[in-house]
DNA sequence: TGGAAAATGCTCAATATTGCTCATTTTCAA
DNA sequence: TTGAAAATGAGCAATATTGAGCATTTTCCA
Protein backbone atom coordinates (compact mmCIF):
# COMPACT_ATOMS: atom_id res chain seq x y z
CA UNK A 1 0.00 0.00 0.00
CA UNK A 2 0.63 3.69 -0.44
CA UNK A 3 3.83 3.58 1.79
CA UNK A 4 5.77 6.59 2.84
CA UNK A 5 9.30 6.14 2.86
CA UNK A 6 10.04 9.23 5.50
CA UNK A 7 13.54 10.25 6.22
CA UNK A 8 14.00 13.49 8.13
CA UNK A 9 16.98 14.06 7.13
CA UNK A 10 17.65 17.20 6.79
CA UNK A 11 20.40 20.25 7.76
CA UNK A 12 20.65 20.55 11.51
CA UNK A 13 20.74 23.84 12.48
CA UNK A 14 18.73 22.69 15.64
CA UNK A 15 19.00 19.22 17.58
CA UNK A 16 15.80 18.11 18.11
CA UNK A 17 17.16 14.99 20.40
CA UNK A 18 19.32 17.84 22.27
CA UNK A 19 15.94 19.57 22.71
CA UNK A 20 13.71 16.72 23.57
CA UNK A 21 16.02 15.56 26.21
CA UNK A 22 14.99 18.66 28.03
CA UNK A 23 11.95 17.89 28.62
CA UNK A 24 11.62 16.09 31.97
CA UNK A 25 8.63 14.59 32.54
CA UNK A 26 6.74 12.58 30.55
CA UNK A 27 9.50 11.45 27.90
CA UNK A 28 11.70 8.49 28.13
CA UNK A 29 14.07 6.56 25.76
CA UNK A 30 12.61 2.77 24.64
CA UNK A 31 14.55 0.44 22.94
CA UNK A 32 12.57 -1.99 20.43
CA UNK A 33 13.93 -4.82 19.28
CA UNK A 34 13.54 -5.83 15.70
CA UNK A 35 9.96 -7.07 15.04
CA UNK A 36 8.74 -6.19 18.28
CA UNK A 37 5.35 -4.01 18.31
CA UNK A 38 5.11 -0.62 19.48
CA UNK A 39 1.47 -0.22 19.39
CA UNK A 40 -1.27 -1.99 17.73
CA UNK A 41 -4.41 -0.54 16.10
CA UNK A 42 -6.87 0.00 18.94
CA UNK A 43 -4.35 0.77 21.78
CA UNK A 44 -5.31 4.21 23.40
CA UNK A 45 -3.40 6.98 21.68
CA UNK A 46 -1.90 9.13 24.24
CA UNK A 47 1.75 9.63 23.61
CA UNK A 48 3.82 10.11 20.21
CA UNK A 49 7.21 8.51 19.19
CA UNK A 50 10.51 10.24 17.53
CA UNK A 51 12.95 7.94 15.65
CA UNK A 52 16.33 8.49 17.24
CA UNK A 53 17.99 5.26 15.59
CA UNK A 54 15.93 2.66 13.40
CA UNK A 55 13.29 1.66 11.24
CA UNK A 56 9.61 1.11 11.98
CA UNK A 57 6.72 0.57 9.61
CA UNK A 58 3.20 1.61 9.91
CA UNK A 59 0.12 -0.61 9.02
CA UNK A 60 -3.56 -0.98 9.42
CA UNK A 61 -5.72 -3.72 9.08
CA UNK A 62 -9.17 -4.15 7.43
CA UNK A 63 -12.04 -5.27 8.61
CA UNK A 64 -11.78 -7.94 6.38
CA UNK A 65 -8.17 -9.16 7.66
CA UNK A 66 -6.47 -7.03 4.53
CA UNK A 67 -3.51 -5.41 5.55
CA UNK A 68 -2.02 -2.16 4.16
CA UNK A 69 1.13 -0.51 4.64
CA UNK A 70 0.82 3.08 5.14
CA UNK A 71 5.24 4.09 5.55
CA UNK A 72 8.11 2.75 6.46
CA UNK A 73 9.86 5.69 8.57
CA UNK A 74 13.42 6.23 9.46
CA UNK A 75 15.59 8.44 11.60
CA UNK A 76 14.22 11.48 12.95
CA UNK A 77 10.22 10.52 12.24
CA UNK A 78 7.55 11.12 14.21
CA UNK A 79 4.67 8.59 14.50
CA UNK A 80 1.69 7.85 16.76
CA UNK A 81 0.83 11.97 16.68
CA UNK A 82 -2.89 11.29 15.87
CA UNK A 83 -3.26 11.48 19.73
CA UNK A 84 -2.67 14.83 19.23
CA UNK A 85 -5.39 15.53 16.95
CA UNK A 86 -7.95 13.89 19.56
CA UNK A 87 -7.84 10.80 18.15
CA UNK A 88 -8.03 8.40 21.52
CA UNK A 89 -7.18 5.48 19.56
CA UNK A 90 -4.41 4.33 17.32
CA UNK A 91 -5.99 4.16 13.93
CA UNK A 92 -3.10 1.38 12.98
CA UNK A 93 0.01 -0.88 14.54
CA UNK A 94 3.55 0.07 14.47
CA UNK A 95 6.21 -2.27 14.36
CA UNK A 96 10.30 -2.02 14.96
CA UNK A 97 11.63 -3.25 11.16
CA UNK A 98 15.68 -3.18 12.81
CA UNK A 99 16.60 -2.50 16.38
CA UNK A 100 14.88 0.43 17.09
CA UNK A 101 15.71 3.58 19.92
CA UNK A 102 12.69 5.62 19.98
CA UNK A 103 12.03 8.67 22.23
CA UNK A 104 8.66 7.94 24.10
CA UNK A 105 6.42 11.77 24.77
CA UNK A 106 3.37 12.05 26.73
CA UNK A 107 0.67 14.26 24.45
CA UNK A 108 0.82 16.33 27.46
CA UNK A 109 4.29 16.74 27.60
CA UNK A 110 4.80 17.19 23.44
CA UNK A 111 2.09 19.85 23.80
CA UNK A 112 4.24 21.88 26.43
CA UNK A 113 7.53 21.31 24.38
CA UNK A 114 5.53 22.62 21.45
CA UNK A 115 4.78 25.98 23.15
CA UNK A 116 7.90 26.31 25.42
CA UNK A 117 10.59 26.32 22.28
CA UNK A 118 9.79 27.99 19.00
CA UNK A 119 12.05 25.86 17.20
CA UNK A 120 11.13 22.92 18.22
CA UNK A 121 7.30 23.92 17.26
CA UNK A 122 8.80 25.03 13.60
CA UNK A 123 10.51 21.38 13.61
CA UNK A 124 7.08 19.43 14.16
CA UNK A 125 5.32 21.84 11.44
CA UNK A 126 7.76 21.04 8.95
CA UNK A 127 7.75 17.24 9.82
CA UNK A 128 3.50 17.84 9.29
CA UNK A 129 4.16 19.19 5.61
CA UNK A 130 6.69 16.43 4.71
CA UNK A 131 4.36 14.23 5.59
CA UNK A 132 1.37 15.78 4.35
CA UNK A 133 3.45 16.53 0.77
CA UNK A 134 4.50 12.63 0.90
CA UNK A 135 1.11 11.12 1.56
CA UNK A 136 -0.36 13.62 -0.98
CA UNK A 137 2.14 12.11 -3.67
CA UNK A 138 1.23 8.52 -2.29
CA UNK A 139 -2.39 9.52 -2.76
CA UNK A 140 -1.92 10.68 -6.39
CA UNK A 141 0.43 7.63 -7.31
CA UNK A 142 -2.55 5.96 -6.53
CA UNK A 143 -5.04 7.75 -8.53
CA UNK A 144 -2.96 7.78 -11.60
CA UNK A 145 -0.89 4.98 -11.82
CA UNK A 146 -1.11 1.57 -12.38
CA UNK A 147 0.10 -1.38 -10.14
CA UNK A 148 2.93 -1.65 -11.97
CA UNK A 149 4.13 1.72 -12.15
CA UNK A 150 3.47 1.89 -8.32
CA UNK A 151 5.55 -0.86 -7.72
CA UNK A 152 7.99 1.06 -9.60
CA UNK A 153 7.29 3.35 -8.06
CA UNK A 154 8.03 2.12 -4.35
CA UNK A 155 11.27 0.50 -5.24
CA UNK A 156 13.06 3.78 -6.71
CA UNK A 157 11.64 5.63 -3.29
CA UNK A 158 13.23 2.36 -1.28
CA UNK A 159 16.26 2.68 -3.13
CA UNK A 160 16.80 6.45 -1.85
CA UNK A 161 15.94 5.77 1.58
CA UNK A 162 20.14 5.06 2.25
CA UNK A 163 22.06 6.73 4.68
CA UNK A 164 21.92 10.25 4.24
CA UNK A 165 22.18 11.26 0.59
CA UNK A 166 23.89 8.32 -0.80
CA UNK A 167 21.47 6.71 -3.04
CA UNK A 168 21.13 2.75 -2.20
CA UNK A 169 21.06 0.41 -5.18
CA UNK A 170 20.30 -2.33 -2.54
CA UNK A 171 17.89 -2.67 -1.52
CA UNK A 172 17.35 -3.99 2.34
CA UNK A 173 15.32 -7.42 2.81
CA UNK A 174 11.59 -6.99 1.97
CA UNK A 175 8.92 -9.75 1.31
CA UNK A 176 6.75 -9.52 -1.64
CA UNK A 177 4.42 -9.74 0.35
CA UNK A 178 5.18 -6.25 2.04
CA UNK A 179 5.16 -4.76 -1.06
CA UNK A 180 2.04 -5.61 -2.34
CA UNK A 181 0.99 -4.17 0.35
CA UNK A 182 2.53 -1.20 0.36
CA UNK A 183 1.52 -0.85 -3.04
CA UNK A 184 -1.99 -1.94 -2.63
CA UNK A 185 -2.05 -5.07 -5.01
CA UNK A 186 -1.61 -8.71 -4.40
CA UNK A 187 1.20 -10.75 -4.06
CA UNK A 188 0.82 -12.11 -7.00
CA UNK A 189 1.18 -9.21 -9.08
CA UNK A 190 4.44 -7.84 -7.47
CA UNK A 191 5.93 -11.60 -8.39
CA UNK A 192 4.49 -10.94 -11.86
CA UNK A 193 6.38 -7.72 -12.00
CA UNK A 194 9.48 -8.45 -10.48
CA UNK A 195 10.02 -11.64 -12.34
CA UNK A 196 9.14 -9.23 -15.67
CA UNK A 197 10.97 -5.97 -13.90
CA UNK A 198 14.25 -8.67 -13.82
CA UNK A 199 14.20 -10.47 -17.32
CA UNK A 200 14.07 -6.43 -18.42
CA UNK A 201 17.01 -5.94 -15.96
CA UNK A 202 15.78 -3.33 -14.25
CA UNK A 203 16.35 -5.07 -11.15
CA UNK A 204 18.57 -7.66 -10.08
CA UNK A 205 17.98 -10.18 -7.26
CA UNK A 206 19.05 -14.02 -7.06
CA UNK A 207 18.56 -15.46 -3.56
CA UNK A 208 21.02 -13.38 -1.92
CA UNK A 209 19.48 -11.00 0.60
CA UNK A 210 19.79 -8.20 -1.46
CA UNK A 211 17.78 -6.21 -4.29
CA UNK A 212 19.32 -4.39 -6.57
CA UNK A 213 17.68 -1.52 -8.44
CA UNK A 214 19.01 0.35 -11.51
CA UNK A 215 17.20 3.69 -10.92
CA UNK A 216 17.84 4.87 -14.29
CA UNK A 217 15.82 2.12 -15.90
CA UNK A 218 13.54 1.53 -13.66
CA UNK A 219 12.14 5.31 -14.09
CA UNK A 220 11.77 4.46 -17.48
CA UNK A 221 8.50 2.16 -16.44
CA UNK A 222 7.73 5.20 -14.54
CA UNK A 223 7.51 7.55 -17.24
CA UNK A 224 6.08 4.57 -19.64
CA UNK B 1 -9.19 10.68 -7.17
CA UNK B 2 -9.75 10.29 -3.37
CA UNK B 3 -10.83 13.74 -2.39
CA UNK B 4 -10.61 15.50 0.75
CA UNK B 5 -13.99 16.81 1.69
CA UNK B 6 -13.06 19.14 4.47
CA UNK B 7 -13.89 21.41 6.55
CA UNK B 8 -12.31 22.62 9.80
CA UNK B 9 -15.26 23.79 12.19
CA UNK B 10 -13.94 23.40 15.03
CA UNK B 11 -15.28 24.82 18.22
CA UNK B 12 -13.96 27.90 18.18
CA UNK B 13 -11.94 29.34 21.26
CA UNK B 14 -9.78 31.26 19.25
CA UNK B 15 -11.16 33.02 16.17
CA UNK B 16 -8.48 32.35 13.48
CA UNK B 17 -10.12 35.44 11.33
CA UNK B 18 -9.90 37.84 14.08
CA UNK B 19 -6.07 37.36 14.33
CA UNK B 20 -4.80 37.04 10.93
CA UNK B 21 -6.45 40.30 10.47
CA UNK B 22 -3.64 41.62 12.84
CA UNK B 23 -1.39 40.47 10.42
CA UNK B 24 -0.64 43.77 8.66
CA UNK B 25 1.96 43.55 6.12
CA UNK B 26 1.76 40.41 3.55
CA UNK B 27 -2.04 39.37 3.83
CA UNK B 28 -5.18 40.83 2.01
CA UNK B 29 -8.44 39.67 1.26
CA UNK B 30 -9.46 38.19 -2.00
CA UNK B 31 -12.76 37.56 -3.65
CA UNK B 32 -13.01 34.71 -5.91
CA UNK B 33 -16.06 34.22 -7.84
CA UNK B 34 -16.85 30.68 -8.85
CA UNK B 35 -14.81 28.97 -11.32
CA UNK B 36 -12.15 30.97 -10.67
CA UNK B 37 -8.44 29.65 -10.88
CA UNK B 38 -7.18 30.23 -8.19
CA UNK B 39 -3.39 29.22 -8.78
CA UNK B 40 -2.21 26.63 -11.23
CA UNK B 41 0.40 23.96 -11.15
CA UNK B 42 3.77 24.79 -11.69
CA UNK B 43 2.69 28.57 -10.11
CA UNK B 44 5.41 29.96 -7.72
CA UNK B 45 4.22 28.99 -4.49
CA UNK B 46 4.94 31.68 -2.33
CA UNK B 47 1.85 32.43 -0.73
CA UNK B 48 -0.82 30.39 1.22
CA UNK B 49 -4.70 30.87 1.47
CA UNK B 50 -7.53 30.55 4.42
CA UNK B 51 -10.99 30.38 3.17
CA UNK B 52 -13.43 33.08 4.91
CA UNK B 53 -15.70 31.91 2.46
CA UNK B 54 -16.92 28.88 0.11
CA UNK B 55 -16.03 25.74 -1.42
CA UNK B 56 -12.42 25.27 -3.20
CA UNK B 57 -11.59 22.20 -5.38
CA UNK B 58 -7.86 21.20 -5.94
CA UNK B 59 -6.87 19.42 -8.68
CA UNK B 60 -3.89 17.61 -10.09
CA UNK B 61 -2.96 16.73 -13.70
CA UNK B 62 -1.08 13.52 -14.53
CA UNK B 63 1.97 13.66 -17.39
CA UNK B 64 -1.28 12.04 -19.89
CA UNK B 65 -3.31 14.92 -18.89
CA UNK B 66 -5.61 12.61 -16.54
CA UNK B 67 -7.29 14.80 -13.93
CA UNK B 68 -7.10 14.03 -9.87
CA UNK B 69 -9.61 15.82 -7.43
CA UNK B 70 -6.96 15.92 -4.33
CA UNK B 71 -9.86 17.89 -2.34
CA UNK B 72 -12.95 19.66 -1.79
CA UNK B 73 -12.14 22.35 0.68
CA UNK B 74 -14.70 24.67 2.89
CA UNK B 75 -14.24 27.71 5.52
CA UNK B 76 -11.75 27.14 7.84
CA UNK B 77 -9.08 25.14 5.91
CA UNK B 78 -5.82 26.28 4.90
CA UNK B 79 -4.09 25.72 1.70
CA UNK B 80 -1.59 25.97 -1.14
CA UNK B 81 0.96 25.28 2.40
CA UNK B 82 3.30 23.37 0.35
CA UNK B 83 5.24 26.71 -0.37
CA UNK B 84 5.98 26.88 4.19
CA UNK B 85 8.09 23.14 3.44
CA UNK B 86 9.91 24.62 0.38
CA UNK B 87 8.05 23.74 -2.64
CA UNK B 88 9.07 26.40 -4.62
CA UNK B 89 6.23 25.52 -7.15
CA UNK B 90 2.35 24.52 -7.10
CA UNK B 91 2.16 20.98 -7.31
CA UNK B 92 -1.41 21.18 -8.60
CA UNK B 93 -4.40 23.93 -9.12
CA UNK B 94 -7.24 25.48 -6.86
CA UNK B 95 -9.93 26.69 -8.44
CA UNK B 96 -13.00 28.42 -6.64
CA UNK B 97 -15.90 26.09 -7.14
CA UNK B 98 -18.21 28.50 -5.34
CA UNK B 99 -17.59 32.19 -4.84
CA UNK B 100 -15.16 32.68 -2.14
CA UNK B 101 -13.82 35.10 0.30
CA UNK B 102 -9.95 34.25 0.90
CA UNK B 103 -7.24 35.18 2.65
CA UNK B 104 -4.23 35.43 1.09
CA UNK B 105 -0.71 35.25 3.36
CA UNK B 106 2.39 35.70 2.63
CA UNK B 107 4.37 32.77 2.98
CA UNK B 108 7.20 35.27 5.48
CA UNK B 109 3.93 36.74 6.89
CA UNK B 110 2.64 33.43 8.10
CA UNK B 111 5.73 32.16 9.28
CA UNK B 112 6.15 35.47 11.09
CA UNK B 113 2.04 34.54 12.51
CA UNK B 114 3.05 31.18 13.58
CA UNK B 115 5.64 33.06 15.78
CA UNK B 116 3.74 35.92 17.32
CA UNK B 117 0.94 33.75 18.01
CA UNK B 118 0.87 30.63 20.53
CA UNK B 119 -2.66 29.96 19.98
CA UNK B 120 -2.91 30.69 15.99
CA UNK B 121 0.74 28.38 16.04
CA UNK B 122 -2.04 25.55 17.98
CA UNK B 123 -4.44 26.37 15.23
CA UNK B 124 -2.19 25.66 12.27
CA UNK B 125 -0.69 22.49 13.57
CA UNK B 126 -4.24 21.03 14.70
CA UNK B 127 -4.67 21.61 11.07
CA UNK B 128 -2.12 20.09 10.10
CA UNK B 129 -3.12 16.82 11.91
CA UNK B 130 -6.12 16.85 10.57
CA UNK B 131 -5.33 17.06 7.02
CA UNK B 132 -2.62 14.29 7.69
CA UNK B 133 -5.56 12.11 8.97
CA UNK B 134 -7.78 12.63 5.91
CA UNK B 135 -4.88 12.18 3.61
CA UNK B 136 -4.37 8.89 5.64
CA UNK B 137 -7.38 7.70 5.39
CA UNK B 138 -8.11 8.54 1.72
CA UNK B 139 -5.05 6.40 0.87
CA UNK B 140 -6.37 3.36 3.08
CA UNK B 141 -10.19 3.61 1.02
CA UNK B 142 -7.60 3.35 -1.88
CA UNK B 143 -5.60 0.43 -0.51
CA UNK B 144 -8.90 -1.20 0.51
CA UNK B 145 -11.47 -0.30 -1.28
CA UNK B 146 -12.86 -0.98 -4.67
CA UNK B 147 -14.26 1.59 -6.77
CA UNK B 148 -17.96 1.08 -5.55
CA UNK B 149 -17.40 1.22 -2.07
CA UNK B 150 -14.75 4.50 -2.55
CA UNK B 151 -17.70 5.54 -4.77
CA UNK B 152 -19.97 5.56 -2.17
CA UNK B 153 -17.58 6.69 0.78
CA UNK B 154 -17.06 9.85 -1.20
CA UNK B 155 -21.46 10.05 -1.59
CA UNK B 156 -21.05 9.89 2.33
CA UNK B 157 -18.58 12.46 3.01
CA UNK B 158 -20.42 14.74 0.22
CA UNK B 159 -23.56 14.66 2.70
CA UNK B 160 -21.69 15.04 5.38
CA UNK B 161 -20.01 18.43 4.15
CA UNK B 162 -23.05 20.38 4.83
CA UNK B 163 -23.56 23.19 7.65
CA UNK B 164 -22.12 22.57 11.03
CA UNK B 165 -23.36 19.53 11.89
CA UNK B 166 -26.03 19.00 10.38
CA UNK B 167 -25.87 16.26 8.02
CA UNK B 168 -27.14 17.11 4.24
CA UNK B 169 -28.52 14.42 2.66
CA UNK B 170 -28.64 16.31 -0.31
CA UNK B 171 -25.33 16.66 -2.00
CA UNK B 172 -24.38 20.31 -4.16
CA UNK B 173 -24.42 19.73 -7.76
CA UNK B 174 -20.72 17.67 -8.49
CA UNK B 175 -20.69 16.05 -11.94
CA UNK B 176 -19.81 12.45 -12.54
CA UNK B 177 -16.66 13.41 -14.03
CA UNK B 178 -15.89 14.91 -10.43
CA UNK B 179 -16.56 11.95 -9.03
CA UNK B 180 -14.25 9.65 -11.14
CA UNK B 181 -11.58 11.96 -10.80
CA UNK B 182 -12.27 11.84 -7.13
CA UNK B 183 -12.35 8.36 -6.67
CA UNK B 184 -9.85 7.37 -9.57
CA UNK B 185 -11.69 5.74 -11.73
CA UNK B 186 -13.54 6.75 -14.94
CA UNK B 187 -17.23 8.25 -15.74
CA UNK B 188 -17.94 4.74 -16.96
CA UNK B 189 -18.07 3.26 -13.64
CA UNK B 190 -19.31 6.27 -11.66
CA UNK B 191 -22.44 6.14 -14.30
CA UNK B 192 -22.68 2.31 -13.49
CA UNK B 193 -22.35 2.65 -9.65
CA UNK B 194 -24.77 5.74 -9.41
CA UNK B 195 -27.26 3.81 -11.94
CA UNK B 196 -27.28 0.34 -9.70
CA UNK B 197 -27.52 3.14 -6.33
CA UNK B 198 -30.31 4.30 -7.78
CA UNK B 199 -31.95 1.34 -8.55
CA UNK B 200 -31.23 0.12 -5.04
CA UNK B 201 -32.87 2.89 -3.28
CA UNK B 202 -29.21 4.19 -2.23
CA UNK B 203 -29.40 7.39 -3.90
CA UNK B 204 -31.98 9.36 -5.35
CA UNK B 205 -31.33 11.74 -8.55
CA UNK B 206 -33.89 12.76 -11.39
CA UNK B 207 -33.12 15.27 -13.57
CA UNK B 208 -33.16 17.99 -10.67
CA UNK B 209 -29.87 19.58 -9.26
CA UNK B 210 -29.63 17.67 -6.28
CA UNK B 211 -28.81 14.30 -5.15
CA UNK B 212 -30.10 12.85 -2.39
CA UNK B 213 -28.25 10.35 -0.37
CA UNK B 214 -29.57 7.50 2.14
CA UNK B 215 -26.46 7.82 4.56
CA UNK B 216 -27.86 4.41 6.27
CA UNK B 217 -28.52 2.53 3.29
CA UNK B 218 -25.18 3.73 1.68
CA UNK B 219 -23.01 2.54 4.92
CA UNK B 220 -24.27 -1.19 4.27
CA UNK B 221 -22.27 -0.79 0.40
CA UNK B 222 -19.26 0.46 2.47
CA UNK B 223 -19.67 -2.75 5.07
CA UNK B 224 -20.43 -5.33 2.65
C1' DT C 1 -35.34 31.68 -25.79
C1' DG C 2 -32.24 29.19 -28.98
C1' DG C 3 -28.23 26.70 -29.34
C1' DA C 4 -23.91 25.03 -28.06
C1' DA C 5 -21.64 22.75 -24.56
C1' DA C 6 -21.83 19.70 -20.79
C1' DA C 7 -23.53 15.77 -18.65
C1' DT C 8 -25.57 11.30 -18.65
C1' DG C 9 -26.76 6.33 -19.67
C1' DC C 10 -25.36 2.51 -22.28
C1' DT C 11 -22.75 -0.86 -24.93
C1' DC C 12 -18.71 -3.49 -25.95
C1' DA C 13 -14.18 -5.45 -26.73
C1' DA C 14 -9.63 -5.36 -24.81
C1' DT C 15 -7.03 -5.47 -20.59
C1' DA C 16 -5.90 -5.67 -15.88
C1' DT C 17 -6.58 -7.58 -11.60
C1' DT C 18 -8.00 -10.72 -8.20
C1' DG C 19 -8.01 -14.91 -5.61
C1' DC C 20 -7.11 -18.87 -5.52
C1' DT C 21 -3.79 -23.32 -5.84
C1' DC C 22 0.48 -25.81 -5.98
C1' DA C 23 5.45 -26.95 -6.28
C1' DT C 24 9.88 -25.26 -5.03
C1' DT C 25 13.18 -22.64 -2.81
C1' DT C 26 14.90 -19.90 1.11
C1' DT C 27 15.25 -18.56 5.79
C1' DC C 28 15.77 -19.12 10.46
C1' DA C 29 15.57 -20.76 14.99
C1' DA C 30 16.04 -24.91 17.97
C1' DT D 1 22.42 -29.15 10.82
C1' DT D 2 17.66 -29.91 10.15
C1' DG D 3 12.75 -29.36 9.98
C1' DA D 4 9.02 -26.05 9.99
C1' DA D 5 7.65 -21.76 8.40
C1' DA D 6 8.04 -18.16 5.12
C1' DA D 7 8.73 -16.63 0.55
C1' DT D 8 8.64 -17.20 -4.31
C1' DG D 9 7.23 -18.26 -9.22
C1' DA D 10 3.55 -19.89 -11.96
C1' DG D 11 -0.87 -20.96 -13.78
C1' DC D 12 -5.72 -20.08 -14.35
C1' DA D 13 -10.67 -18.96 -14.22
C1' DA D 14 -13.68 -15.41 -12.61
C1' DT D 15 -14.17 -10.45 -12.22
C1' DA D 16 -13.34 -5.70 -12.55
C1' DT D 17 -11.86 -1.93 -15.09
C1' DT D 18 -10.67 0.77 -18.93
C1' DG D 19 -11.36 3.48 -22.89
C1' DA D 20 -13.87 4.06 -26.67
C1' DG D 21 -18.09 5.45 -29.04
C1' DC D 22 -22.83 7.20 -29.46
C1' DA D 23 -27.62 8.89 -28.66
C1' DT D 24 -30.17 11.67 -25.48
C1' DT D 25 -31.03 14.86 -22.03
C1' DT D 26 -29.75 19.02 -19.24
C1' DT D 27 -27.65 23.19 -18.34
C1' DC D 28 -26.63 27.66 -19.05
C1' DC D 29 -25.39 31.91 -21.21
C1' DA D 30 -25.56 35.19 -25.03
Amino acid sequence: MALAINSAKKKRVFDPREFLATIGEGRKVVPFPKKQAIFAQGDAADSIFYIQEGKVRLTVVSEVGKEATLGILGEGDFFGEGGLAGQPLRMGSATAMTDCELLQIDKKAMMLALHREHTFSDLFVAYLLARNIRYEEDLVDQLFNSSEKRLARILLLLAHFGKEGVPETVIPKISQETLADMIGTTRSRVSFFMNKFRKLGFVNYNGGSGLQVHSSLLNVVLHD
